[in-house]
DNA sequence: GCCTGGATTGTCT
DNA sequence: GACAATCCAGGCA
């Protein structure tokens, strides 16, 4: 274990699809908790079932805009998603985090998700940003570094056996296998 | 344990 | 005006 490093630039400004199973393993640090990343998905802006596909909106303008900034979109009518902005300015590419396991602030996570188990206060992208507080409000933010959120190294290795599927919750590009789980975690994740 | 249906609102066509 | 990168409760096995 090294001592926790916060990932610069360079480390998000390559293809989505590159950087996502690199973010296995990796802390994701607010004010008050942190959590380890265990399942991800890469999307891009040649890929239909991307915000990006149809160009630059007001919404999707962070996923335009340079590597290792916050994206986050409303849902569903009630959920937020958090994701990473990947590759250069105006790439438009972007990894979603759907889920992790708690690192620090465990107390602060389990009362924003109001009872449930340890095991499913991240276990979903809504419930990853109703147990950090992420919203709307944090869109943008830059991730690298002194911003209300950082990505840091611990100097956990990624895991050398990935495990590799179609995206959940599609109606298009669902033959695209751009979904990661990091096999070593402990919840109970799609395997496939 | 697995499956189904309803909730609810910002965003784009 | 329709849809959406979801979650949860409830029913059944």
């Amino acid at each position: 274990m090294t001592s926790p490093l916060p990932l610069g630039p360079d480390f998000f400004e390559r293809d989505a699809t590159e950087l996502a199973p690199d973010l296995l393993g990796k802390v994701l640090a607010g004010p008050d908790c942190a959590v380890r990343i265990v399942e991800v998905e890469a999307y891009r802006s040649d890929d239909p079932a991307s915000h990006t596909f149809r160009g630059p909106t007001p919404r999707n303008a962070t996923m335009f805009g340079p590597g290792g900034h916050l994206y986050v979109y409303f849902t569903y009518g009630m959920h937020h998603c958090a994701n990473v902005s990947a590759g250069a300015r105006d790439d438009g590419q972007a990894v979603l985090l759907r889920a992790g396991e708690p690192v620090t602030g465990l107390e602060v996570m389990r009362a924003r998700r109001h009872g449930r188990a340890d095991r499913e206060l991240l276990d979903g992208p809504g419930k990853l940003c109703q147990a950090m507080a992420i919203d709307r409000s944090l869109d943008g933010a830059d991730l690298t570094g002194d911003g209300p959120l950082t990505l840091y190294d611990d100097g956990t290795e990624p895991p050398r056996d990935p495990i590799v599927g179609p995206r959940i919750g599609l109606r298009v590009g669902v033959d695209t296998p751009w979904r990661w789980v990091d096999p070593r975690t402990t919840l109970r994740l799609r395997r496939r």
